[in-house]
DNA sequence: AGCGAGATGAGCT
DNA sequence: GCTCATCTCGCTG
């Protein structure tokens, strides 16, 4: 069952990030049905942002979605040739998201794996943004996206313990000045599907 | 096992 | 025209 829409419409971004860990999310395709554990996430704080698309409140096509109401999918297109996952949070008009950088597969191993044949080992198969987007079969066809809808959800699944959430600093956003050095990822601890230590 | 570079295109200035 | 919320390969040691 997806989480409701009340867990994402909160104000607390960063909080919502590390709740997110344990939860299981699930995509539907006409090829099968794949879901995995989320592990790392990094949160996005909208308009005080640097690190944000829609930092300085600027709203544009392709940031459109985080304007909207909370609880849908944010998927965009970077570096030619990857996508990347996330969730909008906050109110309608707060264009907050939180950023989906690893899973660990659960159902649909198979099916990820054909997706990506050059993972040779079970850990490079959904250990990263850009990773998990092609193993769950996530494009730009899904941005705007209802998480509340069957296509893509998130669901309740295991609890994750504070003290096994670690985190630091985001990835690849280097330019974003001193918003550059803010704790907004978060992973769990020791987990083998994190993109980075 | 760690590093540098190339891939590849949309989005913004 | 350059930047980018990345990944993979091939080189080095």
């Amino acid at each position: 069952m997806p989480l409701p829409r009340k867990f994402y419409a909160r104000e607390n971004t960063a909080k919502i990030a590390r709740e997110l860990l344990g939860k299981l999310l699930v995509v539907s395709s006409p090829e099968g049905r794949v879901s995995g554990m989320i592990v790392e996430t990094e949160a996005y704080l909208g308009a005080i942002d640097r690190a944000a698309h829609s930092f300085g409140g600027r709203r544009t096509k392709r940031n459109e979605v985080m304007y909207g109401e909370p609880g849908f999918a944010y998927v965009f297109f970077v570096y030619g040739m990857y996508n990347q996952f996330n969730c909008v949070t906050g109110a309608a008009g707060t264009p907050h998201a939180i950023l989906i950088r690893g899973v660990e597969p659960v159902d649909g191993v198979e099916l990820m794996q054909k997706r990506r044949p050059k993972a040779k080992r079970l850990t490079d198969l959904t250990s990263g943004p850009g990773k998990l987007c092609i193993a769950m079969g996530i494009d730009r066809s899904l941005n705007g996206e209802d998480l509340l809808g069957n296509k893509v959800f998130i669901e309740r699944y295991r609890t994750v313990r504070p003290a096994s959430i670690a985190s630091g600093k985001r990835i690849g956003i280097d330019y974003a000045g001193e918003d550059a050095d803010l704790p907004l990822r978060f992973w769990i601890a020791g987990n083998a599907f994190v993109s980075r230590k």
